[in-house]
RNA sequence: GGCGCUAUCGUCUAGGGGUUAGGACAGAUGGUUCUCAGCCAUCAGACCGGGGUUCGAAUCCCCGUAGCGCUACCA
């Protein structure tokens, strides 16, 4: 019988959830709800000078923005824990202990900046910069009573002879030779664990199945199986997703634009869209189908559909999917996403966001066009000023008309005695003003459409009238004629 | 420099000893239409290079090249 699966996700809370931590946080998620396992959020926060609080919080909040629920971990409980790493200093030291005691690991009494002064310099020979065990060959008696003087020393791990591979869930047979290891740090001066003993005690104690992290990992893989064996714990299965990169092939960088996945929900993105565009990040169905929600994932996830080559993340592809998952949401969901939107961004009058009705209609009026909340105002600003302010394109469009004002005038006189100002009068009254001019109904539409809106491009014209009120689209088209008038007198005479 | 990983359209990918190498995003064209978006139809676009194995290689093997990652008392 199998192990029962147990995953963890394990984060340093030294920024935001970056979208390569999101995404490996998610194949996690998804391996263990696929297998009814136990997904667990493991907060390694053993660097001290680096870890925040703040971070922490910003790793909570985009985990349950996604709505990656973890079983285990802060907030959840569990038998296992605790699940901050800097409340587990006390095992990190006994199993550290153990390997001291065992002569598997010794004690490192070189000053840290000479050693980093030495590694550089060994760079710029050409060299490998390996650690060259000059601690390993002290005699323990010696070191111990340098310790029992309370000398500042670390503790290393002497890495055996030899060679460590291990067969990849996403890979396959991966292999190193240990000489190309050098003998880690595992407890820092300050007493406090490295990053790769830490997990390793932690990942035996939560009886971790699988560690599914990202390829960048992939070179801590032989020393944490070594660590393993000296420690006498089992070792869990790894798999080592590939990276995310940017546009232009190098590591995702804050270079590249957004790279938290709170950004993305700040700039308008639904968490079922990063879900799914994340998933699609170096893992396929069968490549034909795109669209998952976390529940469909859940169903056919696999680690052995997970893509050896690094991703670059397609924005255009992300905005696309957006928009699928945007369109799909019932009105009144839109609605509140919108004014959630434009009430954050203060780019409207408070005041405007009191008629639910009316911004209802707007957005119902914008529909298709939007790929994300932050797209109705490039359709609708229109309805939240006093006066149109006109793209230059737009006017030079109209000036170039001849018959425009005169147009508008007309079509501002036909559309006052309109009995019910709705969508089918309204749509009569227009195109019966262009067959009465002779012309197609576009060349009526368009020049009201600059003068109620500003824009060469909107929502349709009936709905920008019908939002705009009779009143307002009057007044418009009128102003609108008077300025034109005014822009290009009437030829010389 | 050392070690490791990877290599199919611009991008994400499916496939895989014999295929018209499939899909999606992006791009182009046409249709619908008051613009745009959307929708529909169509087009263009790829197996990194060289050897080997084989009747046959994009697929398997080797070498090269390129990209990326790691090379910390960061994680």
């Amino acid at each position: 019988m199998a192990a029962p699966v147990r995953v963890r996700f394990a984060p340093s809370p030294t920024g935001y959830l970056h979208v390569g931590g999101a995404r490996t946080a998610l194949f996690n998620y998804l391996f263990a709800r696929r297998h009814g396992g136990v997904f667990i959020l493991r907060i390694e926060d053993t660097d001290r000078e680096r870890s925040t609080k703040e971070a922490v919080d910003a790793i909570f909040e985009g985990l349950r923005w996604l709505g990656l629920q973890w079983d285990e971990g802060p907030d959840a409980g569990g038998q296992l824990g605790p699940y901050f790493q800097s409340e587990r200093l006390a095992l990190y030291g006994a199993a550290a202990e153990k390997l001291l005691a065992e002569g598997k690991a010794y004690r490192c009494f070189c000053d840290p900046e000479a050693l980093k002064q030495r590694r550089e310099a060994a760079l710029s020979r050409g060299e490998p910069p390996k650690y060259d065990r000059t601690c390993y060959r002290l005699p323990r008696e010696e070191a111990a009573a340098r310790a029992a003087r309370g000398e500042p020393h670390a503790l290393r791990f002497a890495i055996p002879e030899g060679a460590t591979s291990w067969d990849d869930c996403v890979r396959g047979e991966v292999a190193f030779q240990n000489a190309t290891l050098d003998d880690l740090v595992i407890l820092r001066t300050d007493r406090h664990p490295t990053y790769n003993f830490a997990a390793v005690v932690d990942d035996a104690a939560m009886r971790i199945s699988h560690v599914l992290r990202g390829d960048d990992h992939i070179s801590n893989t032989p020393r944490q199986i070594q660590l393993y064996r000296a420690l006498g714990l089992t070792q869990p299965l790894f798999g080592h997703v590939p990276m995310i990169l940017g546009s232009d092939g190098t590591r995702l960088s804050k270079r590249h634009g957004a790279t938290s996945v709170t950004e993305y929900r700040d700039q308008g993105f639904l968490p079922e869209a990063m879900v799914n565009f994340l998933a699609l990040l170096g893992w396929a169905y069968d490549g034909e189908r795109e669209l998952f929600t976390l529940e469909e994932l859940v169903q056919v996830f696999s680690l052995d559909r997970i893509s050896k080559n690094p991703a670059i993340f397609n924005h255009e592809k992300l905005e696309w999917m957006n928009g699928e998952y945007f369109r799909a949401l019932p009105l009144a969901k839109r609605t509140d996403l919108v004014i959630a939107h434009l009430r954050a961004t203060g780019a409207v009058p408070e005041g405007s966001l009191r008629d639910r009705a009316f911004l209802e209609r707007a957005v119902e009026a914008v529909g298709e066009r939007m790929r994300r909340p932050q797209d109705f105002l490039v359709y609708a600003a229109f309805l939240f000023v006093e006066e149109v302010e006109t793209d230059p394109a737009a006017w030079a469009e109209l000036l170039a008309k001849p018959q425009a004002a005169g147009r508008l005038r007309k079509l501002a006189d036909v559309l006052v005695p309109v009995e019910a100002f709705e969508h089918d009068p309204v749509e009569a009254a227009v195109r019966g003003l262009a067959a009465a001019e002779g012309v197609k109904a576009g060349e009526v539409i368009m020049p009201a459409r600059i003068a109620l809106t500003g824009k060469k491009v909107t929502p349709g014209i009936f709905d920008v009238m019908l939002l705009l009120g009779r009143e307002r689209t009057v007044a418009r088209l009128k102003r609108a004629a008077e300025r034109l008038s005014a822009a290009s007198p009437a030829p010389a005479a």
